[in-house]
DNA sequence: CATGAATGAGTTTTCATTCAT
DNA sequence: AATGAATGAAAACTCATTCAT
């Protein structure tokens, strides 16, 4: 593995553990085998490696639900497929998705802005889709079930539990059943 | 108002404005008004006061809950009241709700088990009440609609839109129904 | 004393000594008698300490040469007793002019334009007050003439050999008599 | 060019321009177009280089008025040609000389001692030239006057506004003459 | 000869906490 | 009770130098 990718790697775990505060760069460098002036070749500071991190995930993230905007399935298998692929991609970046989801609020005005951004342009392209199968709905709403719903099976199944991703999709299905017969 | 309490209201809202670690204690007794050792004199630490402020609400929050546990009403009309008595407990404490919900877990690894272990109170609590009157449903499922749903509204409607109380409940009511015609 | 002129104080003697950036801020803090954060109380930076010396001494010698301005002595009175009292201000804060016209360049290119510019400004106005008496001398030429013996004069006089204002001011008059009885 | 060469130009133009401390190793091969390493195959550290750039440069200087120590011609001639071949090998190295006349003192304790006592060989040297012809006069006066406005003309006509080898001359031309009449 | 990734000692700076008044 | 100057441990970051290839 690249030196980049250990440090990439080290900072991604420690940083979903500890939050960002607490993973101190001189930890994340002993986690990765690596000497302090290392991460400097790599990463301009600390909050530099971290936005890296977090805009990654969000553009997947985005990525996926643009995929289904224009897709001609019915509207609950398509938001079943789009939601299914979207929490794939967040089990598959678990570390930084507890990060995104649970931590980037609480470090500093700058990432507060970043996080309030961001998670916007989520719920915004989530509504969009909503609104387009479903234009008598109030998009807000049902985007605010669907996001809150997720960042809790995050905090529930990610972070306390660990669950698989089976469990997770499991989850997933049984709060969307219950919100499509709550929307028909 | 006594200097305790001056320290107290600049204090949450700094730190639901900025964050725990961005508000310096430097910043609150400078809003409060008082000198840097004062602090001191009533609380043992920054963290000893954030935890005061965070325990406080906590303890609000489950007496609404467990005040309607035994509550004779039908269970739509007992859940409706119960979280619109909890969400103007949020709402008059907006600042700490905001902390509470959004900032807590980031902080450290100490604040994080306060935050796991507080939240699940909640939550166990509100299934509970779930399910004495609903026990076919999955109560897990439910408490985490309705818990994500009224925490993307704290972010949504108190952080980014500082909205009414009116409003929110109005917010409130739309979701719920959504939910209950789900579960029926 | 006050901390305040304490650290200004260990600051002036080791920036003089030493120079900028061998002059840490642990020798600074050291030498003061004071704990390292203390520094920070009265500067904003290591930086922000310096520029405040540096234009200090600048501000203290632009007034002596403006004081003479409009002087009605003879031309030869009038540039001596200027310069007598522009070097008294040199002597009576040795450790800052020493950095000043020795050192400051060096530093870094914000330092570099602060120096250009202010050793300009002192250029300028000695200029001026040799175009007005002998409007027919190159007036570039003698007040390099000038300020470069005067620099030289604190190099020597000061830095090497730490010799008295008497002596010094002996040296500038021997100087100066070359210089006048030069462009005459 | 050879690779040394190559290093030699960078380091010399950084030098110059960014003073010893803000001219980075990593500036320099940088800019040399070589590898990080291959700077420490040709000196043993940044200091080495330094310091040989410095040394050439002195010994060069010194050569130049230790040739006309023994010359017969009149003592203004003398003085004038002396110092024109000085000016001239100053402009021909001009970046060594930036730093050799304003950037060296600044650097560090050893710099400093380097520069005090090379400066002061170059001071006796014109002294003695000086006291050889005008015994009469005061050479530490003269010395300095010259040596000072040398150092002016370093700093105005070629650090500030670059100006042509004979602009340079011009303006030595006025000055001497200047102490030249101002010494009979 | 040449490379350039890796090193780690050495700096500056921050800020919660203390304590003499 | 209240003050606020002083503390110092802890953190991020820099950069000359090394060394395996």
């Amino acid at each position: 593995m690249s030196t980049k990718d250990k440090i990439i790697l080290a900072a991604r775990e420690l940083f979903s553990t500890k939050g960002y505060h607490e993973a101190k760069v001189s930890d994340i460098v002993e986690k990765a085998g690596v000497a302090q002036g290392t991460f400097y070749l790599y990463f301009k500071s600390k909050e530099d490696l971290f936005l890296e991190l977090i805009k990654t995930l969000h553009r997947r993230l985005m990525e996926d639900l643009e995929k289904y905007y224009h897709e001609e399935d019915s509207f609950e298998t398509k938001i079943k497929n789009l939601l299914e692929d979207f929490i794939t991609e967040i089990y598959n970046n678990k570390e930084i998705a507890i990060i995104f989801f649970q931590y980037l609020l609480g470090i500093n005005e700058e990432f507060k802005n970043i996080y309030i951004q961001k998670i916007s342009d989520l719920q915004k392209l989530l509504a969009k889709i909503i609104e387009k199968d479903l234009p008598s709905q109030d998009s807000f709403v049902v985007s605010n079930l669907i996001i809150g719903y997720i960042r809790q099976l995050i905090f529930n199944c990610l972070l306390i539990k660990n669950e698989s991703l089976e469990r997770l999709k499991e989850r997933l299905d049984q709060g969307l059943n219950i919100i499509f017969k709550g929307i028909k």
